[in-house]
RNA sequence: GGGAUCGUGGCGGAAUGGUAGACGCUACGGACUUAAAAUCCGUUGUUCCUAAAGAACGUGAGGGUUCGAGUCCCUCCGAUCCCA
């Protein structure tokens, strides 16, 4: 054993070793085996390793190798999220073919994984632009279409006219621009291809519940996504005697109604507009063509709209109201039109003000809650400075006056809801805000959408024999104009597998979100080329028990797996309901960011590599003093540290033990090369301390004398000295906690405070001959192996431990190590803490009670007074009340 | 606007309703060294006191529950995220 840790040395050699004897090889699961499935999400292959992805895999990697210490069955892959748009423009600027450039990202990237030491079963790899992984997202997506889940329409979508392709919704943000590009998204209407995700609405909100192990905010964030709200259909009808339907999540407010509006694009528009609106009509239609739907609903916008020159019957009091189209009324949502209640909705009362529109109070707010003349006014209260939308008594309202306002039983809207089905008037009804997954992309380097479209039987899915649907190699790639697939002829044109007809493939490739809703089922049966995966081993394997990964993937890529599993199982392909049994959003890892306070824009960040003194930081430029604050790490703020250069001067086990300790797994990091050093500083006291323990026992480099035995030794428990018991209960503490701290909420920072106490314990005790002590010294190893792999194997080694450190079980504590000599017995007095006295283990409350009275911080507080109350908490406290 | 989470030393962070600040970083002092690095030892919440002993204060602010509150309840302020 050298007397020098050498991360760099160690690490190499046992990563080779390792892949030689498969120790991190997926084992076949025997009936009875306890199985743990730990899964990273599978990065896409940018080309190079962030810190983002290091703290992930690390935190994965620790649980993998405790579970496994643990005797479990573990399987811990990894793969490539490989389809996507960065590879296409790799192509156009750099005249690389995606696929080679893929491949090399990948291959760069692998070796980066394997430089960390991360224990993954390299056999079980997937590449999901592989044509032997992109082979299942086809079938999976002949399923689908099969089971009526995924359909065609023409819709207005997202174009962007950047990167010329169609966005999903989820791709837009709340500025109305590309996620990407970063380009404004203009409105078209193409042929799309839609996944039915809505039909599987209330199962996905209903099963959140069962996802006891995710965080709440994951949860609530996917029901708001969701969106259900309960209400109502109601059918009014127009004086010309078209019924428009409408939902209202406040059927209760429908005797308030005064006018409708109607979404632009309402296909009853034309009818209803009479001649003398038109021209006003179409106008408002392309102005509103042109707004993008999330500045539509905007609340805080002025209200725009137009009178269609027609009127409706409200069903319930037969009175007419005028229908209006405006463009806060959306399509996509409900029925596409609404009734408006101006006096208790928001919107419709800034419409009903700023047109004109009568407005109709039919809630009595509580006393008090508004001004009375507001109440005096009764029906025509425009005296409201705004709608009321709180609690109250119904009014004005048929056979509703005088129930209270509320969506509980007996309370407004059930009654509506009652009293309308009663008529036939409209029926309960449950939405969603949740629409359909548009899938298609106008894109070359994704999964071929496996159809063929005849001009004799239409929509023909490409037999199952016949897939892969190859994607062509030979592609030049413009970056203008629509889909590159589309301009290959000899691909685009083939025989109708049915009929034999001139036909034509189906030239749009899918949403990498496919790719990566279903690649946690291919890895329980990774190498199978005769069907997607083994119906028990996909049994048996899944669901993921613990599952790492970004926040940002919070709604869609959690979604849309869910929503891919609960489809195959009723397609009879897997048995489960739920993917991910448990969920770890870890935090952001960010870097020291400097600014320069008098610059804006891009050029305020100042990149760390241009500052010369991090304690004084200054512009280059200027000379101007900066200002710094820790952001998440990216390239734009030059605020980066790259995994390469930790690896290369402190090693692997530094970078895990630091990005583990230095803030608990779901909250943001601060990168701070200070606390790199210190767990470098860590490693290497632990490495002496194992050191000088092995060469005390007379072990060189080729013998290790007595040492291997000695770490067999039973420790004598029955006639230890003070210190070996006290050493002794330091030990068994440590693993207690270490244990619980993995076990509960992965509470890894104070994991690895415990392993310094331990070695801190180790040092102090000052007996390094004991049994004890080895025992010490063997325990810290094998606590140690998940969190630093190689530095633990290579001690372990030089401790003459056998087989792997990583196949050692998993210590167990001796609970009657951990039970002290003696106790402190706190004394407070009224509360305030007044000193503390050593008592025996077994003292019983009555004895702990009079030691309190005479220990002299009593005798002084209480001053010969009687306590009015004495509070005893066994072994722990005294409190005297006065 | 609605919802969620959070607010603790110079810093990152610990604390089943029971000694607040574990563990680490930083800083300072000391040992070793020709010197430095590394290492080791010590100090490090604030205030009062020459110092010690000791005392008071202290977990965003204010109330409450309790023998006892960082922890539970209410109001407010601030931060972050999600939905609008």
């Amino acid at each position: 054993m050298d007397a020098r840790y050498n991360p760099q040395a160690i690490e190499s050699k046992w990563q080779a070793h390792w892949r030689e004897i498969g120790l991190d090889r997926t084992p076949e699961l025997k009936d009875g085996s306890r199985k743990f499935y730990a899964l990273s999400m599978f990065p896409y292959p940018s080309g190079n390793l962030h810190m983002g992805h290091v703290r992930n895999y690390t935190i994965t990697d620790v649980i993998a190798r405790y579970k496994r210490m643990q005797g479990y069955a573990v399987l811990h892959p990894m793969g490539w999220d490989a389809f996507g748009l960065p590879a296409e423009n790799a192509a156009i600027d750099r005249g690389i073919p995606p696929a080679k450039w893929t491949y090399q990202n990948i291959a760069q990237m692998r070796d980066q994984l394997q430089r960390l030491g991360l224990s993954y079963d390299w056999e079980r790899e997937i590449t999901s632009c592989s044509p032997d992984y992109y082979k299942w997202t086809q079938w999976i997506f002949l399923q689908f279409l099969q089971a009526g889940l995924a359909y065609q329409k023409e819709a207005a979508v997202n174009w962007d006219p950047v990167d010329q392709t169609v966005l999903a919704n989820e791709q837009v943000d709340a500025e109305g621009r590309s996620w990407r590009s970063g380009a404004l998204v203009e409105k078209r209407m193409l042929k799309q291809w839609f996944f039915k995700i809505t039909a599987y609405a209330d199962q996905l909100l209903a099963d959140l519940e069962k996802l006891s192990g995710w965080p709440e905010r994951v949860r609530t964030m996917q029901e708001n996504w969701i969106g259900q709200s309960v209400g109502a259909k109601v059918i009014f009808k127009t004086e010309a005697g078209d019924e428009l339907a409408v939902f209202t999540t406040r059927p209760d407010t429908l005797w308030g109604a005064t006018f409708m509006v109607m979404s632009p694009e309402h296909p009853l528009v034309d009818k209803l507009t009479t001649a003398e609106q038109l021209q006003a009509v179409r106008a408002y239609q392309a102005q509103a063509a042109a707004r993008s739907e999330i500045e539509r609903s905007a609340e805080d916008r002025e209200k725009t709209g137009v009178w269609t020159g027609s009127y409706a019957i409200n069903p319930v009091n037969q009175e007419r109201i005028p229908i209006w189209i405006a463009d806060y009324v959306l399509m996509g949502y409900g029925t596409g039109a609404i009734m408006a209640v101006p006096a208790h909705d928001q919107r419709d009362f800034e419409f009903a003000r700023k047109f004109g529109l009568p407005i109709k109070q039919v809630v009595q707010p509580p006393e008090g809650s508004l001004s009375s003349a507001d109440r005096a006014s009764g029906t025509e209260s425009l005296e409201l400075q705004a709608a009321w939308t709180g609690e109250g008594v119904m009014i004005n309202s048929g056979p509703l006056d005088g129930i209270p306002v509320g969506k509980g039983p007996g309370q407004s809207v059930e009654r509506a809801i009652a009293w309308l089905e009663a008529q036939g008037l409209g029926e309960k009804q449950i939405n969603y805000r949740l629409r359909d997954w548009l899938i298609s992309r106008q894109r070359y380097w994704g999964c071929p959408i496996p159809v063929i479209h005849c001009p004799q039987c239409g929509i023909v899915p490409v037999p199952e024999k016949d897939l892969p649907v190859l994607l062509p190699e030979d592609v030049e790639l413009t970056g203008r104009g629509g889909s590159p697939l589309a301009q290959l002829e000899d691909w685009v044109k083939v025989k109708c597998p049915t009929c034999g007809t001139e036909a034509r493939r189906e030239t749009d490739t899918m949403d990498t979100f496919i790719c990566s809703s279903w690649y946690f089922l291919r890895f329980s049966d990774a190498r199978n080329d005769q069907e997607i995966f083994r119906k028990d081993r996909v049994n048996a394997w899944l669901p993921v028990d613990q599952y790492v990964g970004g926040i940002e993937h919070a709604i869609l890529h959690l979604l849309y797996s869910r929503f891919f599993t609960k489809v195959l199982r009723d397609r009879g392909l897997l048995d489960f309901d739920e993917p991910f049994l448990r969920l770890l959003t870890q935090g952001m890892v960010q870097g020291r960011t400097y600014y320069n306070p008098n610059k804006s824009g891009k050029d305020r960040w100042i990149p760390a590599a241009l500052v010369k003194d991090p304690d004084n930081p200054r512009d280059p430029e200027t000379g101007e003093p900066l200002e710094v604050i820790y952001a998440t790490m990216s390239k734009s703020k030059g605020n980066g540290v790259d995994p390469e250069e930790v690896l290369a001067h402190y090693g692997a086990d530094t970078a895990r033990m630091f990005i583990l300790f230095k803030a608990p797994p779901e909250k943001d990091l601060e990168w701070d090369d200070a606390d790199v050093e210190g767990q470098f500083r860590f490693l290497n006291r632990v490495w002496r301390q194992v050191y000088e323990f092995v060469v005390r026992r007379g072990g060189t480099e080729s013998h290790w004398g007595g040492v291997s035995e000695l770490l067999q030794a039973k420790v004598e428990v029955g006639s230890l000295t003070k210190g070996e018991r006290d050493l002794r209960r330091a030990i068994h503490t440590a693993i207690k906690e270490v244990s619980e701290d993995l076990e509960n909420d992965y509470q890894f920072n104070t994991a690895i405070a415990e392993l310094m106490k331990l070695s801190n314990a180790l040092g102090e005790a000052g007996i390094p001959d004991s049994p004890v002590y080895a025992e010490g010294i063997r325990t810290l190893v094998l606590l140690m192996a998940p969190f630093a792999p190689h530095i633990a194997e290579e001690l372990w080694q030089a401790l003459g431990g056998a087989d792997s450190v990583h196949r050692q079980s998993w210590p167990s504590y001796d609970p009657a190590a951990l039970v002290a000599d003696t106790v402190t017995i706190v004394i407070q007095v009224n509360g305030k803490l007044r000193g503390s006295f050593e008592a025996p283990a077994e003292v019983t409350p009555e004895e702990q009670e009079q030691l309190a009275l005479r220990s002299e911080a009593a005798q002084k507080y209480l001053e010969g007074a009687t306590p009015k109350k004495v509070v005893v908490v066994p072994k722990k406290l005294v409190n005297f009340v006065l």
